[in-house]
DNA sequence: CTAAAGCCTCCCCTGTAGGGGAGAGTCAAG
DNA sequence: CTTGACTCTCCCCTACAGGGGAGGCTTTAG
């Protein structure tokens, strides 16, 4: 109730550099609630809020989802520290980062293959019954 | 119309090891039309399906996307033989899954930094007004 | 006082590859 | 003839992070 400086969705956006639109969502999913509203139900948000939306984007910017930022902060208002939830996600997400680039490097690998063969193969040949021998030729 | 060997949507899904779904979501999006259509409106299918069938699968594990498979087979279907188009659009998958490897690579070194800073950090001073200094205290 | 700008909620839209289910028609066996 | 399995179309749903716009208040500047 005793918000010093009480900013509306626009000036906040405006000094947040996104828009009124990412402001709104990100209160619906409950990662940045308004400190309260007004009597006409305008979003009033204090001076924290910008630091809110910077750890935010902090945490959109190394992989985290925003239902689990949603968790981090929620931790943190229930008086509890997220350090260890935390260090628990990027060791997770790191993992699965490294499955995942070992996937796509393999993928790539194929591709090349696939691209060395059909660089050798005559394209006039190209005409089995099936679409093409380049995909499906190596199964 | 001279179906020699008419299968019906529910054996062709068996016999390919997939769902009715699936393939009638192949023929909405034009990937793998159906032969004909017998009097009451059943899909009719060739042996050819099966052909068509595996090579869509094969396709999309080398990491094509179903619209680019059927600009493939339209390709083929109107005389042309894709290879030129297939090869080209390997080269730039291949590319493009290049750049992502990288930045996936990028966001897991942080990752693995992000934890490494947060082994060190006293749990018990993580209480700044902050959120978590572990995320946004090297911002 | 009035017009413009700002704000509200609500609803649909994006892309990918289908999944789930409703309601209705069809086909084979008993 | 009937029952059960099969098929048809149509419509909504999924994850993710919002974007676009309608229709209706509120606030502010002139």
């Amino acid at each position: 109730m005793v918000v010093v400086t009480a900013m509306r969705i626009g000036e906040l956006a405006e000094r947040a550099g996104t828009s009124v639109k990412t402001i709104r969502y990100y209160d619906r999913i409950g990662v940045l609630r308004p400190a309260e509203r007004s009597e006409s139900g305008y979003r009033l948000y204090g001076e924290d809020a910008l630091d809110r939306y910077r750890f935010v984007r902090a945490a959109q910017a190394v992989g985290l989802r925003l239902g689990e930022i949603r968790e981090i902060i929620a931790l943190r208002d229930q008086g509890e520290t997220p350090c260890g939830f935390v260090v628990d996600l990027i060791g997770r997400r790191a993992a699965e980062l490294d499955t995942r680039i070992v996937e796509l490097a393999a993928l790539r690998d194929e591709l090349r293959s696939l691209d060395r063969r059909a660089r050798r193969l005559d394209p006039r040949r190209c005409h089995p019954r099936l679409v093409c021998h380049v995909i499906d030729g190596g199964a």
